[in-house]
RNA sequence: GCGGCCAUAGCUCAGUUGGUUAGAGCACAAGAUUGUGAUUCUUGGGGUCGCGGGUUCGAAUCCCGUUGGCCGCCCCA
């Protein structure tokens, strides 16, 4: 039967799954135009090269990556941020300020698939470029959240975790670390959560043990849990980085607090992605009974668009994938059923009726009304259930008897009363149908 | 890349210690019903039992391999 198979890992949309698919797409598309971001959208196939300067060699593993017909190093795209960081970068100078864009495309990673990751799947990202303070940060993790919320969900469905791995830079060095040390450190951290004390062992090994007084300290910070646990926590280090740091802090829990999203918000230094280009606040949402992997991540990267040949320039930018999402809104029951139904379905006596309908039909149709009818001839009965059956609200009959009479029947499915009404006067008459 | 479980119709699944031509429900289609949507009834299409090999007189069933899927580990931009 199944001589060839989908590719591990790729996916096929029936219909149905496209429909609902789509409505995603549509309603993170509607709700990025309202916070003000625009569309952009670039190749899906891109220079190996591309990924390689931004994530070093080993990142080839994971990607859809060959040499084409003129011998390039091609890759699939596996997410967008370099992409659109060259997009940036190309033309930074001549963009008008604010940078506010977001795209929906489809990415691919070669990896062992696993509940809600594929090797390929849908994101959405929003970035903002040439905004150097938390303002921008602001603006995105209400994108965010409004992504999530416009599909039903609340704060009892999922979380914001916010974090900053400058803050926990300029704590470790006030601790007296060093830059090498720092990077295991954050790697530390990163896996902690999963790994508890087994996650120290990476540092071990390259720099022996971590003194006990500093691992407390480190453990301490992981587990900071609100703001004023922070400046608590930092008040008797002091020094000009944290105190400015904290300022920033100040500002975007107090904006987003401003807009009334506080209640999706923790922090949570515990979290710092494993992402070496990230250089400020980063945050991840999860849903609340933490079943699922991350639904969105995001961050500040302001050293990338100059690490990929651009001016310097700051960026802050977060992405949404649809596997884990589309998960979160089954388990809630807030998958919507795409129902695709005609306006009017047309029951046709036969041959001669066939072709008498077709004009009305067209000119229906023209009016941008959905009109379907059946393509054989087939018993009146069969044509109404089949009109029923297909969702349309008015059912035009072109039988004989209506044909001879130079008119047309008009049933309302609903409630099944009929009416007859000249053929001239067809398109009228729908339209008086549906617009009341 | 590693480990566990699984694979029979479009879907959900039966299938006896290995034994005739592999079954049911749902779904789909046709008819009962040649001008009115329900219900019901009848009928039908659809399977090389994931694929390949082995054991056997005989394999959906047992063995080996392989591919694919689910779950976990590594990774997770």
């Amino acid at each position: 039967m199944a001589t060839f198979q989908t590719l591990p890992g790729f996916r096929e949309f029936y219909p149905e799954d496209f429909a609902r698919r789509n409505h995603v797409f549509r309603l993170w598309r509607q709700t990025a135009s309202t916070y003000g971001f625009v569309e952009y959208d670039a190749p899906v196939l891109e220079p190996l090269e591309l990924y390689k300067a931004k994530s070093g060699d080993e990142i080839e593993g994971q990607l859809f990556s060959f040499t084409d017909k003129g011998g390039r190093e091609v890759a699939l795209r596996p997410e967008m941020t370099p992409t659109v960081c060259r997009l940036i970068g190309a033309k930074a100078s001549a963009l008008k300020r604010p940078i506010k864009w977001f795209s929906i495309g489809e990415f691919y990673r070669y990896e062992r698939m696993q509940k809600g990751r594929g090797r390929c799947f849908s994101q959405f990202n929003a970035d903002i470029f040439g905004e150097p303070g938390p303002e921008a940060e602001i603006e995105l993790i209400a994108l965010l959240t409004q992504c999530l919320c416009a599909f039903g969900l609340t704060e009892q469905d999922f979380y914001v975790r916010l974090s900053d791995r400058n803050l926990w830079f300029y704590y470790l060095e006030a601790l007296g670390l060093d830059e090498p040390r720092i990077r295991s450190v954050l790697g530390v951290v990163d896996k902690f959560e999963k790994a508890g004390d087994e996650a120290f062992k990476s540092y071990t090994e390259q720099f022996g043990e971590l003194d006990a007084a500093l691992k407390a300290k480190v453990l301490a910070f992981l587990q900071i849990k609100s703001l004023a646990a922070l400046e608590a926590l930092l008040a008797p280090i002091g020094g000009e980085k944290l105190a400015a740091r904290l300022v920033e802090w100040r500002k975007l829990l107090g904006g987003l607090k401003a807009m009334g999203l506080e209640r999706f918000i923790e922090v949570d230094l515990g979290v710092v992605r494993g992402l070496a280009y990230y250089t400020g606040f980063v945050f991840e949402a999860f849903d609340r009974k933490g079943e699922l992997r991350a639904l969105a991540g995001g961050g500040r990267y302001d050293d990338l668009v100059q690490k990929l040949g651009g001016p310097a320039f700051p960026a802050v930018g977060f992405a949404i994938g649809d596997m884990t999402f589309a998960l979160l809104l089954e388990q809630r029951g807030l998958t919507p059923t795409m129902v695709q139904s005609p306006d009017v379905y047309c029951v046709i006596g036969g041959e001669a009726e066939r072709i008498a309908a077709f004009g009305a039909i067209q000119t229906i149709r023209a009016s941008g009304y959905r009109v379907d009818y059946p393509m054989r001839d087939v018993a009146f009965g069969k044509q109404l259930k089949a009109a029923s059956d297909s969702g349309a609200k008015l059912a035009l009959i072109f039988g004989a008897d209506e044909l001879a009479k130079g008119v047309v029947k008009i049933r309302n499915l609903g409630d099944r009363t009929e009416s007859e009404v000249p053929s001239a006067d067809v398109m009228s008459a729908v339209r008086e149908f549906f617009t009341g």
